[in-house]
DNA sequence: ATATTACCAGACCGATCGGTATAGTTAGGG
DNA sequence: CCCTAACTATACCGATCGGTCTGGTAATAT
């Protein structure tokens, strides 16, 4: 149990999360059989079922590996010193160029959830996600959490990340971009004004009923 | 072939059109197996194979199906004489009381897309679908569809469509119908005044790389 | 009357699904 | 030295997958 223990160099669990990692999220979930999983990781069948229960856990450990990679890729895109709306379209960019390079195969907590409607285990980690990006997106906007301003900029993120996956346009990713830096700019003007000064043409859609 | 034919009231194409409908959109493609869609719809398997060439024709006419579908029911939902930001509020306010019912399944394009990321036929509807959407909100907002502004609605609508599927959040619906508003205001201005006028904050992610 | 057409019911096909069981190998720890 | 733990390889399981085939019925068109 000690981590003295050295192992084939990865560990079969390793190995099966990687290969998981990739084919799951470039195929599909339901489209990758677990055979097709073991034999991509060259691990032996039964070593799956000694760390996971079954496939369904091995989703949603292959989830909670997304998710602490989006973490890290969101923090190596950031450069804390950089001005807030740089920091931003930094995270757009690298969606735009993913498109550009075909490889971007779609947000994989969307994807799970779209594949696997009605696993509780999945949403769950879905939601973790949304709130680890709605966090991170209010550290960068300088924000509340729950601002409305935070909520715009995760409509932003979400509308980047549907016209990447389905349109395949970077184009329409670097206009949502656009939106986001205006917003940065909107609020910023926010900051330094006294609160209620802005309220020129909104608020009407509520009488929209 | 006239169509002066009786049939069973309702032919076994359009019975397993329904039932694919039902099927596929609710509990998603991959999950649903041809035995039960043959089931669902009371015919026999043979007339599937009678009226489509394998499953993947299915998919595809189920998804133009929904095509057809989302053109009429953006039609009902539209009346002509209202001001143009309500006939846009009314698209996004349909789509948040359908998450408050729970009735919301997402969106069947890019289902279909995510679930077979490999299937170029389902790429190229799902492209019709955004042809079609991006026009009708043109229409709506009265601007050329190649506009930003255009983009920028479609933006919008795809957030909030992706906050309906994955988060299940209707204030967020919400909120993107209110920065739509703000867009049809924007337009509006921009319509009246003179073309080069706004300029104030924006054209600067060009310069982000 | 006779084809033809559209349909139904259900057996059947090979392949693959997720998952289990058996048996053997390798390496470290007491 | 032997036990345990992690691993490999592979056979096997029932269920279901997409798809085919047979055989029969009822209504239409000629």
């Amino acid at each position: 149990m000690h981590s003295s223990t050295i192992t084939p160099i990865v560990s079969a669990k390793e190995r099966l999360l990687a290969s998981a990692g990739r084919l799951f999220h470039e195929h599909g979930i339901n489209a990758t059989g677990i055979d097709l999983v073991v034999r991509n990781a060259g691990v032996a069948k039964a070593s799956l079922y000694n760390n996971f229960a079954n496939k369904e856990a091995l989703v949603v450990a292959y989830l909670e590996q997304e998710l602490d990679g989006w973490i890290r890729n969101a923090h190596a895109l950031d450069n804390p010193l950089s001005p807030r709306w740089q920091r931003i379209a930094a995270l757009f960019e690298a969606l735009a160029r993913s498109v550009e390079l075909n490889t971007f195969h779609g947000c994989p907590f969307t994807n799970a959830v779209i594949e696997l409607p009605e696993c509780a285990a999945v949403r769950t980690v879905a939601q973790d996600y949304r709130a680890v990006v709605r966090t991170h997106l209010a550290s960068l906007l300088g924000a509340d959490t729950t601002s409305t301003a935070v909520s715009r900029l995760v409509l932003l993120y979400d509308a980047a990340i549907t016209e990447a996956k389905v349109g395949r346009d970077a184009a329409l990713v670097r206009e949502a971009s656009t939106m986001a830096q205006e917003l940065v700019d909107a609020h910023k003007l926010e900051e330094t004004h006294p609160p209620a000064t802005r309220g020129e043409l909104t608020k009407r859609d509520t009488a929209a009923r």
